[in-house]
DNA sequence: GCGACAG
DNA sequence: ATCTTGTCGC
C-alpha cells in the first residue's frame, strides 16, 4: 500500500504524486495510536522546490509508507555530520511550520537574524499542502516539504538554522533538524520544547543550567534551561555542527525568553499564517 | 502486552 | 499541534 509515489522531478519542481490510498487504510499496529489522524483526502500536490541551482537534487527521497519512512531515516542518519562550528558574527535562521486551520495548508516560515545583535535580516514563508500525518518519530516527513519551499524563497543564505524539533535526540538519531540540514546542506540545530526520547538528570534552577541527554549509553543532546523557572529546551545536533557548539548557538540567540529569537519569531509568524 | 510519544 | 480565558506565581 502506498501513501505517496516517489517524488519525481518535473522541470523546476518536485512533484509528489497522488496519494494512492487513504491513510485510513493503514492498520500498522505500531502506529495504531494515530488512527485518528489517518483520514486524509486523496489529492495531488506539487512542491515547488526552487532550491539554489547548485543544491537542486534530482529528487527528494520520499517513503512509500511508514515502514519505509523509518528505514529512510536509519539510512540518512549515517550521513549526518556531528562536528563543525559557527563563529560570531553569523546569520541564524529559525524555522517552523504551522497548520492553517481554514484549509489544512502547512504554513512554513523562516526568520533570519544577525548574531550577536539579533536584529531581523530576512523573513520568508510558504503555504504547502500537508499530506503526512503527525507520528512521533516521523515529524520530518510532515514538515519538510513546506520548510524546503520556504527556504527556497530566502535571498540570503543563513549560516545556521534553529529548528523547532529534535535533531539527533531521536530513536533513529534522525529528527527533523537532521533531515532539514541534510537537504539544505547547512548547519542545523535541533531545538525542541519537549522530549521525544532519551533520559536526563536533574537540571540546576538557574538559566544556563544543562543536563546530558542520553540514549543507549550515548550522549545525544543537552537539556538546557534557557530561562529561569521554565522547562528546559532539548538541544541536539541537526547537521554539520557539534553538540557543544549547538548549545552555544542557542545561548547566543536568546534574548530574555525561553525560545531563541529567530525561532520565536518564526513561530509567531507561522501562527499568523503570514 | 504496556507505556511513551518532537509538532 | 489544537480546543481557549482566566488565573496562579514570579
Ligand atoms: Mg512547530
Amino acid at each position: 500500500m502506498l501513501i505517496f509515489s516517489f517524488a519525481v522531478r518535473r522541470g523546476n519542481a518536485l512533484r509528489i504524486g497522488r496519494i494512492s490510498r487513504l491513510f485510513a487504510a493503514y492498520s500498522l499496529a505500531a502506529y495504531s495510536h494515530v488512527r485518528q489522524n489517518l483520514a486524509m483526502p486523496e489529492t495531488t500536490t506539487t512542491v515547488n522546490a526552487r532550491l539554489p541551482r547548485a543544491r537542486l537534487r534530482v529528487s527528494l527521497p520520499w517513503p512509500a509508507d511508514f515502514k519505509q519512512a523509518a528505514a529512510l531515516q536509519r539510512d540518512l542518519a549515517s550521513q549526518v555530520i556531528d562536528f563543525g562550528n559557527v563563529h560570531t558574527p553569523y546569520l541564524a535562521a529559525g524555522a517552523d511550520m504551522h497548520i492553517r486551520r481554514s484549509d489544512g495548508m502547512g504554513i512554513a516560515t523562516v526568520v533570519t537574524v544577525a548574531v550577536p545583535e539579533l536584529h531581523v535580516v530576512e523573513r520568508a514563508s510558504a503555504a504547502v499542502p500537508v499530506e503526512f500525518p503527525y507520528i512521533p518519530g516521523l515529524l520530518s516527513f510532515r514538515e519538510l516539504p513546506a520548510l524546503l519551499e520556504a527556504f527556497s524563497r530566502l535571498t540570503v543564505q543563513p549560516d545556521v538554522v534553529l529548528v523547532d524539533g529534535q535533531g539527533q535526540c531521536h530513536p533513529r538519531r534522525f529528527g527533523l533538524a537532521c533531515h532539514l540540514g541534510l537537504e539544505l546542506d547547512l548547519p542545523t540545530v535541533g531545538c525542541a520544547k519537549s522530549r521525544l526520547t532519551g533520559s536526563f538528570g536533574d537540571l540546576g534552577r538557574d538559566a544556563g543550567s544543562t543536563a546530558d541527554l542520553e540514549l543507549d549509553g550515548e550522549l545525544i543532546g543537552t537539556a538546557l534551561r534557557s530561562k529561569e523557572r521554565c522547562n528546559p529546551l532539548f538541544v541536539s545536533v541537526g547537521h554539520k555542527i557539534s553538540l557543544q557548539n549547538a548549545v552555544e548557538v542557542v545561548e547566543q540567540n536568546l534574548d530574555g525568553y525561553k525560545i531563541p529569537r529567530a525561532l520565536r519569531l518564526a513561530h509567531t509568524m507561522a501562527k499568523s499564517n503570514a
